[in-house]
Parts: C-alpha cells; sequence; structure tokens
DNA sequence: ACTAGCACCTGATCGC
DNA sequence: TGCGATCAGGTGCTAG
C-alpha cells in the first residue's frame, strides 16, 4: 500500500516524536508481523528493549530505527501497515500487532493484512543487510539515472513491471508507476529495450515529480488503511490522473481513462495520450 | 541470469 | 441475510 512519499511521511513523524527516546518495553502481540527475525519474537522484545532511537531513515519503502548498540529496527509496511505514536492511555487498535513502550508514549505497528513487519537488524544502523538488495529511490541523491536507464534497456519486460522492480529502482509502486506513465505519455507494457534513453530519463523526472507533489500533499490515502504517525491521511487522491479513473476523461485529452488487469492488480491508462505502437 | 507467477493475509464491497 | 467472488497501495520465493 503505502509507497515512497507515504512512507517517507511516516519517516518524518518517527524522526520528530521517537528519536532520542528510550524503548522501556516491547510486546509482541502477533507473531506474523516479526516473522522475518529468526530469532523470535521474545528475543525481538528483548533485544529492543532498553535501546535508545538514534534515527530514522528510508531506502525506497523500507524504513529503519537505528539504535545505539549499532543495531537498527527494520519496517516496511506492506500493504496495509502503520507507525503510530499514541499516547499509553489511547485504546488499542483493532490490529495492533506490536507494542513498543516509551517514557509517555507508544510507538504502535498496527497492520490489518500483516504483509508488513519489523525485525531487529544486527549491525544495520547504516544500512540493513536484509535490504543490500533494494536500489537506492529517485529522490536520493546518489541515485544513478543513468544506471536505470540502462538496465531497462537491456530488459524486454514492460516498462511499468520495471518500474515496479525496486532492485532497479525503488519507491515506487502501483499507484506512483500509473501516475508517472501518463505523465510521460509512456504506455506500461511498452519493452524497456524499445524505449529510448531520453524518454527513460523523462520518466524518472516524472517519476521525481509526482512523488514530490504527493510527499507536499502529506501522501495519498484512499481509507483509513494509510495514515501518518498520528493517524491523519493524505489528500494526493485529489491529484491522481490515472489512477483509480477508470471510465472518467483524460486530463489532457479527453479520453476515456482505461483500467487492464496487471500482475493481479490493475493499471490505469490513457489509451490515446499512452499508445502502443 | 532473467522472468513471470504465485503465496502470503484480512476485510470491504458487490452481485446473486 | 448470507454466500462466494473479486479487489486492495507489496515483496519474496520459486519454477521455468
Amino acid at each position: 500500500m503505502p509507497e515512497l512519499p507515504e512512507v517517507e511521511v511516516v519517516r518524518l513523524g518517527l524522526a520528530r516524536q521517537v528519536v532520542g527516546s528510550v524503548v522501556s518495553a516491547v510486546a509482541v502481540l502477533h507473531d506474523r508481523p516479526v516473522r522475518r527475525f529468526e530469532a523470535g519474537p521474545r528475543a525481538f522484545e528483548a533485544e529492543l528493549t532498553g535501546r535508545r532511537i538514534e534515527g530514522a531513515r528510508r531506502r525506497g519503502k523500507y524504513l529503519w530505527l537505528p539504535l545505539d548498540d549499532g543495531n537498527a529496527l527494520l519496517v516496511h509496511l506492506g500493504m496495509s501497515g502503520q507507525m503510530l505514536v499514541r499516547e499509553a492511555q489511547h485504546p488499542d487498535e483493532r490490529h495492533l500487532r506490536v507494542r513498543v513502550s516509551m517514557p509517555e508514549k507508544e510507538l504502535r505497528f498496527v497492520d490489518q493484512r500483516m504483509f508488513g513487519g519489523l525485525l531487529l537488524s544486527h549491525g544495520g544502523a547504516e544500512l540493513p543487510r536484509e535490504i543490500v538488495h533494494i536500489a537506492r529511490d529517485p529522490l536520493d541523491p546518489e541515485f544513478d539515472s543513468d544506471e536505470f536507464v540502462s538496465r531497462v534497456r537491456r530488459s524486454r519486460s514492460g516498462i511499468k513491471r520495471q518500474l515496479l522492480d525496486q532492485t532497479k529502482v525503488s519507491g515506487v509502486g502501483n499507484i506512483y508507476a500509473d501516475e508517472s506513465l501518463w505523465r510521460a505519455r509512456l504506455h506500461g507494457q511498452l519493452p524497456g529495450e524499445q524505449i529510448s534513453a531520453t524518454a527513460l530519463l523523462q520518466l524518472l523526472d516524472c517519476v521525481r515529480e509526482v512523488m514530490s507533489e504527493a510527499l507536499g500533499q502529506g501522501g495519498t490515502s484512499f481509507d483509513a488503511l494509510y495514515v501518518n504517525v498520528n493517524g491523519q491521511s493524505g489528500q494526493f487522491d485529489r491529484s491522481l490522473r490515472a489512477y483509480g479513473r477508470a471510465g472518467q476523461p483524460c486530463a489532457r485529452c479527453g479520453s476515456l481513462i482505461r483500467r487492464v488487469a496487471f500482475m493481479n492488480r490493475s493499471s490505469f491508462f490513457c489509451p490515446s495520450c499512452q499508445p502502443l505502437p
């Protein structure tokens, strides 16, 4: 669910509200969200307890909190995960999975579908080993645009599939892929090897543009499943031009936006602005 | 090595 | 009112 702008909104909230705090207690209420931590839920609780949170960092859709022992609390929100900062007396959320207690507040991992999760990354303060395969994102100053372009042009896969491949570029999900392709006037099924380097660089600019605008609006929320650390929704859904707009006129040309099935989900595009050759 | 497809979950909504 | 099918913003594993 949450893509780069939504995760960045959460990261900013954590940076403001939990960095500098010391963890006084941890309760894993459902084992599934810590499934990737091999030492198990009890070790997760024990190792996180007593640690001071030193920062809040992000790569793509992953975020992590470096700890004072050199380890890191690594977080992925999956499709429905939330990181909420609540007062301790706030009633438990229906899908509360992990409670991290601190003086005067709690950091809560809430996740309906549990595709997301937490783990303790040993020595992961700088960059958790679990996410070294994740590429930098297009807003990272060290993102290598030329490397992305050459990799895309070496593949026959459709450009949308490649935009969603987090080892080529991270942070892009189904919404911002469709929005970026609409802005760049590219059909998602165009094979990468058929797209010029210039067009791909323009596509990257569109990705940066749409994500920056979304970040400025607090992200995209269709329902209460994506919210910031205080439980508030973002407003970028009002600015979407393709995603979720099947049957509505294209803002550029007036043709009706179409929806097609893709990778067990949906793609939205303008058949006039984004033709397949 | 690359690629496509599926598994992993819960819940809301829609048609019958 | 109930039931099954479908859909939802993601990632990792695995079989070709």
